[in-house]
DNA sequence: CCTTCCGTTAGGCTC
DNA sequence: GAGCCTAGCGGAAGG
């Protein structure tokens, strides 16, 4: 395809605002936070509706450059090639791609409004455990989540156990690190100098890692086991008593 | 266009390891470490020619669903639709696709070998200081990099400065966090273990957080300011005069 | 605006 | 293979 009849193409796909996909021979340069440079080869340009631009290689999940949403998108001729520049400020970023040839230029309107439902995340295993306290141990009870833990940040529950005692919950979705220890003992550092008492500390994840587990004994950190994938069954069985229940 | 001709096109694409590229109107629905689930909606699904796979919708920078390479994708008709499933084993792992309607289906065989070249990286950084051990100040010699500093971690150069003190540099290529002086403060009591006397304390990078510089002032740690580009600038000045000499 | 934290983080490196 | 760290991380939420 013709490179002037490719830019006006591009031009037109991006007035009228449509998702734009170009295959051609290109070469890539990056300069803002990094730089980078990527030698001629054969490639997919996707240009979307929000000014947003991936240049993809034809192996790998991630694109080999690109520049997120809201980008200003210049399109040229310049010396004999077509030269697609992608500016965003803040930080100051350049990507300029400049394609030696072009196999085909196509350009789509897509209606897309569905809405993406995301589960077995962090926040889920929280409301499980809100849901079935029992999940942590028999008798434990909820006071507060997300409650603020002076400036160590915010406290996933805290609760009371069956003796009274306080216990701050530390939830993580994948395995515990030594650095989710170190944060659940600042969590707990703030309450007991608001309380004037140590809390019960209880980090629940799936696991711990290796360099975890010497932290949790250290410092008398509990653990317990809890799969995102176990909290989202749970929730998606409250659901249907309730659904049930009416 | 038909379902059954879309199939045909997208099997013959993966049999001859094609870069494939689909515009139509499609569900996708996730389930492995976390699930997700995504109603009808138009769409462009990439599937490259190493096994990996995108589901673009028109706006943002990431993929709403992916599998990385290395997946297994199956391509059928079942009642009425073009469902594309890709799975993966460890973590094991579903992303069902399910394409009601077909805008295009196109393929290409695409031939990129270039070499990707990226800079300003905090490699480079560590580079550009060992090249010229002056960034850091005058006298400044390093001795190591890499060096191991008990299960702290690796110091990233450790050197003498001109009064024959030691100092341990620890480079970011982002501004200093408060968590970069704590990991400095880990190597540097290693080092003091091993060497009987307390050693001084860099941080470079192109600047530091509000809450770093209190860490830094507490600690007694010093701070160098140094960005990516200007050791990318050095680096390449240094292969110049390389050349010019060589 | 900046900071903090999560992610199906991915990807690379070491042990 | 598991553990660990970095990233042009991106994105969201909060101050």
């Amino acid at each position: 395809m013709d490179l002037a009849e490719a830019a006006e193409r591009i031009r037109e796909g991006i007035r009228s605002r449509k998702l734009i996909l170009v295959l051609g021979s290109m070469e890539v340069y990056y300069e803002g936070r990094a730089a980078s440079s990527l030698g001629l080869g054969e490639r997919l340009l996707i240009i979307k509706q929000d000014g947003s631009l991936l240049v993809h290689r034809p192996t790998g999940y991630e694109p080999v450059n690109w520049q997120p949403p809201g980008s200003r998108i210049d399109v040229d001729l310049r010396d004999g090639a077509l030269v697609v520049e992608a500016r965003r400020i803040s930080p100051e970023e350049l990507l300029r791609i400049i394609v030696r040839s072009v196999r085909s230029v196509e350009a789509y309107r897509l209606e897309d409004s569905a809405e993406f439902a995301m589960y077995a995340t962090e926040e889920e295993m929280k409301r499980a455990i809100l849901l079935e306290p029992s999940l942590i141990e028999e008798g434990f009870k909820p006071m507060e989540d997300e409650r603020r833990a002076g400036r160590a940040g915010f406290i996933d529950i805290l609760g009371v156990d069956s003796s009274g005692n306080l216990v701050v919950v530390e939830i993580k979705r994948r395995n515990a690190t030594a650095e989710d220890v170190k944060q659940l003992l600042g969590y707990v550092k703030e309450i007991e100098d608001e309380f004037g008492r140590k809390p019960r500390m209880i980090l629940v994840a799936p696991g711990v890692q290796k360099s975890a587990a010497k932290e949790l004994a250290r410092y008398g950190v509990e653990f317990k086991c809890l799969t995102p994938r176990r909290c989202h069954e749970i929730l998606q069985r409250g659901r249907g008593l309730d659904r049930f229940l009416g």
